[in-house]
DNA sequence: CATGAATAATAATTCAAG
DNA sequence: CTTGAATTATTATTCATG
């Protein structure tokens, strides 16, 4: 489940601002992805995104510039 | 005071890994600079610092790649 | 090896206050 | 407008389990 689920999450970051992992938890259920914050924890690190201040002064979750070939994608 | 811990914090950042906000209050303590985590926090979020995964498994505090023109610097 | 529930650890924010 | 102490919120990890 997981590379679908990590599509997904792709997609929905690109699409909107998420905040938090808790709204990532909900963007997912809305698109029919049911997972819980600690599997979204270990697909963030995975997928080396990163926390980061948005335009507004809020925090959104964005892919980190750096794409270590190490790993794969 | 902002400033010149924030200068720190960038030389901090660049010459070795930190994992978290605590790691690098005792870091700027070693370079006399007494700080809390709330501050931290704040300045994290003003410099667009991210924490990313680093290298090894861990995570580590990083430049955003985006710096905004909207901020000052 | 991927995951969830629970928990521990970490980080963001609130609430004064200078 | 910056900060610290305390608190809340959020995230990482541990500890099973499939």
């Amino acid at each position: 489940m997981k590379p679908g689920r990590q599509s997904v999450i792709m997609e929905i970051i690109s699409q909107r601002d998420i905040e938090t992992q808790s709204q990532l938890l909900e963007a997912l259920a809305e698109r029919g992805i049911k997972s819980t914050q600690a599997t979204l924890s270990r697909d963030i690190k995975d997928m080396h995104l990163v926390k980061e201040q948005g335009p507004a002064g809020t925090y959104r979750y964005a892919p980190s510039a750096k794409r270590t070939r190490t790993a794969r994608q």
